[in-house]
DNA sequence: ACACGTTGAATTATCATCGA
DNA sequence: TCGATGATAATTCAACGTGT
C-alpha cells in the first residue's frame, strides 16, 4: 500500500509539472522523488504520470487519482491538527509583500508573528503585486499581501487594508509657486511601477482631466519616491501612511489637487491546499491584526 | 547496555534522452 | 553540442529488532 510521502510526492509533480522542482519544493533529491513515485505506481499497477511531455502531467487516471490524493492529504492535515499547536510549526513560510505594507504594519505584524510561531523561519519577499501573484501561481510563495482587487485562478483571499492615495511634496515646492495646478503644470509626477494598477488609475484620473500632458516618473521603490519627494524632485502620488514620520516632522506635505486618486485597497492570498493551514492562519491574524495602531507605534 | 544485522529512505554519481 | 531532465546503481545513515 502506498504512503503519505509518494502521495505528497506526486501532488506536487502535478502542481509544478516536474520531479526536480517537487524534490526542491519538499527539501529533497530528484532520485529520491522518482523513487516516490516509482513505488507509488508500482503499488498501482500503472503509470498515472506522462514522463515524454513538459511540463510532466498526469495520465486521465493519474488526474482522477490526484484529486484523491489532494483529499486524502487534506484529511491527513485535518485529523493532526488538534495535536498540532499553532507555535510548533517550524518550517520556512514564504511571504511576499508589496512596498507599501513594509512601510506601514508590516515590521510590527513580523514581531506579533515571531512570538506566535518562535520556530518558524521567514522568508520574505517585497515586490509588485504582478510578480507577487506569479510567484503565488508557481507556488513559490506560501502567502502574499498585494494590492486588490484580486482575480487568481485556485487562491484564496482576505480582505486586510486600505489606504488613501495623496499629492506629497516638499513644502518650499509648494510656497514656490501660487497654486497646486501650478505646481502641477512644473513639477513631474512620482508614483507606482507602469505596469501597477495605482498607475493605471492615476492615468486614466489625469487623462479625463484633461491633464495627460503632466509627466510622469515611476519607480517600483516606494522609498525612492519619498526621497526623491523630499529632494524637491517631483509630487509623489502615494500612500501618506508609508511617510507619516517625514510628514509629522513638516519636511514632506499633503497638496489638494483637482484630481483625487482611489484609495488602494490590499488583501491577503494564498493557494488552499493541505498545507495551506499556516498561510491561512497567518493570513486570519493579518486580517484582525491592529494596523492602525502599529502604524502609530512606529511613528 | 551493547553489538550486530536488517531495512528503508535518503544521498551522490552517472547515464540516456530530448529539445533548442 | 549543450543544458536540463528523469532513471538507475552504489553507497550512506538512522531506526529498529534481536541476541547476548
Amino acid at each position: 500500500m502506498f504512503d503519505f510521502k509518494e502521495l505528497e510526492a506526486f501532488v506536487w509533480i502535478v502542481r509544478l509539472g516536474s520531479f526536480r522542482q517537487a524534490a526542491r519544493h519538499l527539501h529533497l533529491t530528484q532520485p529520491s522523488i522518482s523513487d516516490r513515485i516509482a513505488r507509488l505506481e508500482d503499488t498501482l499497477g500503472e503509470q498515472i504520470l506522462e514522463r515524454n511531455q513538459r511540463p510532466i502531467k498526469p495520465t486521465l487516471r493519474g488526474r482522477e487519482f490526484f484529486r484523491h490524493a489532494e483529499k486524502m492529504l487534506q484529511a491527513r492535515q485535518k485529523a493532526l491538527l488538534p495535536f498540532q499547536p499553532e507555535s510548533s510549526f517550524s518550517g520556512t513560510f514564504h511571504l511576499g509583500v508589496v512596498e507599501t505594507i513594509v512601510h506601514s504594519w508590516l515590521p510590527a505584524f513580523l514581531t506579533d508573528l515571531s512570538g506566535r510561531y518562535p520556530a518558524m523561519t521567514l522568508e520574505l519577499e517585497v515586490d509588485t503585486t504582478t510578480r507577487l501573484l506569479q510567484r503565488l501561481q508557481s507556488h513559490e510563495l506560501d502567502l502574499a499581501f498585494v494590492t486588490g482587487p484580486v482575480e487568481l485562478e485556485d487562491s484564496l483571499h482576505q480582505r486586510l487594508c486600505s489606504y488613501p492615495v495623496s499629492f506629497i511634496t516638499r513644502p518650499s515646492l509648494l510656497e514656490s509657486v501660487g497654486s497646486s495646478k501650478e505646481l502641477l503644470e512644473r513639477y513631474p509626477l512620482l508614483t507606482y511601477p507602469r505596469d501597477s494598477r495605482p498607475f493605471l488609475e492615476l492615468q486614466g484620473l489625469l487623462y479625463g482631466a484633461g491633464l495627460s500632458h503632466i509627466k510622469v516618473h515611476n519607480s517600483g521603490s516606494l522609498w525612492t519616491i519619498v526621497r526623491l519627494a523630499m529632494a524637491g524632485f517631483g509630487i509623489g502620488v502615494i500612500p501618506p501612511v508609508i511617510c507619516a514620520p517625514e510628514l509629522a516632522r513638516g519636511e514632506l506635505s499633503l497638496v489638494d489637487m483637482p484630481i483625487s486618486p482611489p484609495n488602494l485597497n490590499f488583501y491577503s492570498l494564498w493557494s488552499p491546499g493541505h498545507d495551506s493551514y499556516i498561510a491561512e492562519a497567518i493570513s486570519a491574524h493579518a486580517v484582525s491584526f491592529d494596523k492602525e495602531k502599529a502604524v502609530d507605534f512606529y511613528r
